[in-house]
DNA sequence: TCCTTATGTTGACAGTGGCAACATTAAGCG
DNA sequence: CGCTTAATGTTGCCACTGTCAACATAAGGA
């Protein structure tokens, strides 16, 4: 029930009727339940709920819950993307960037699991390719690709079909990633471990 | 309504009452749906319905929709442990065995979608050590230790800490058909060439 | 000022997982 | 054979969920 207004509206939250900035607030809320309770436990009313708001005020910024599920994922991504060129460029966008580059991956995916398993869990459905979240993703992707071109360029890196090349060492990334959500790197810190050692295989291989 | 029987039943479904094996038909069930479907489809109403069964029979056989799911996830384990140590027994135990269950992996992921995307979707909550679908898992990715501490017997890997390589290994398989399933592999053939691809890669290295 | 549009709310409905109580069959045992 | 008991399947019921339609409220331009 709406308690009667008791003094007029202070400046800041002028009317508490028009949250102001809601579908922000969705998302963030929607990301931190995912990531304490699980995709599972992600409830419309619930979101409302706790945001103070009614559980069908969401419709007016999405679509539906799908379209919520999608936003948090087209977010992840560019976030994702920020961190990966960050970590390439702060790092003299060299060997030593690269590597850089696929530790924040993981740090990423570790970090930000409500955005992560939205992000790869089959909630979207592939296919559409011009989608927000489509666009989102290939943009992440690029960077990688992008840092790739620029390593062969100087001669660090086989020059194999970047894409494949990009593929490939994405998988590496990813495959960690998904090994430290699913609880099978114990410790954080093991996690790292494995990404050193990961990067060191990388460049070298591991026939005898 | 159950139609008055209008002969004496036959020998083979004797009843109609019991089922017999419902236990397997709603995993098989459940696996068909969400393969067609995805996760987010699968229905335990929708489940019964298609098994001429009532809604909750399930629950005579399952604890819950988690224990489904649990049960699917356990079942794909076993199954790719069993198409890895086939793809490596049936081709020489040597360096083809060993990318032969890479490729396994892959295809594995791609054929049996309905399973993979349980096994790795984050439906399982992780932490027990000991329960079904840990067990399973655990088995298959020994399998793959197992294949590499026989190659380092034999001086084809480099001598590291087996867990680390497998760690490793199994990170770039899981990410390719993560990658696949998602819909970013357009084709099966590019999956095979991927796989194909890593298999050079993960020898040699990208260094040059 | 009034009208339009954006935004939030309430009521309602079908569909869902799950529990308790009941019905039906199979299986052991004399 | 008959009786008892456990296994298995069913129905009634409940709280909860996503979603739509209708309504309420606020913001902004004419």
């Amino acid at each position: 029930m709406p308690r009667p207004r008791l003094s007029r509206p202070a400046r800041k939250p002028p009317s508490r009727y028009h949250h102001g900035d809601l579908a922000h607030a969705m998302l963030q809320e929607a990301v931190r339940t995912i990531q304490k309770q699980g995709i599972a436990a992600l409830t419309l009313r619930g979101v409302g709920e706790r945001l103070g708001v009614s559980r069908t005020a969401l419709y007016r910024h999405f679509a539906d819950k799908q379209g919520l599920l999608a936003a948090v994922a087209a977010e992840g991504f560019r976030m994702l993307r920020a961190a990966l060129v960050e970590a390439w460029d702060a790092r003299g966008r060299g060997r030593e960037g690269f590597e850089a580059m696929g530790a924040a991956y993981v740090r990423f995916a570790v970090a930000h699991t409500g955005h992560y398993r939205v992000m790869f869990g089959g909630v979207v459905p592939p296919g559409n390719e011009d989608c927000e979240v489509s666009v989102a993703g290939g943009d992440a992707f690029q960077a990688l690709v992008d840092a790739i071109v620029e390593q062969q360029q100087r001669g660090l890196i086989v020059s194999d079909d970047p894409l494949q090349l990009a593929r490939y060492i994405w998988s590496v990334v990813h495959g960690i990633s998904m090994l430290a959500l699913d609880g099978l790197l114990p410790t954080p810190a093991e996690a790292e471990a494995l990404v050193r050692y990961a990067n060191e295989r990388l460049r070298t291989g591991i026939a005898q």
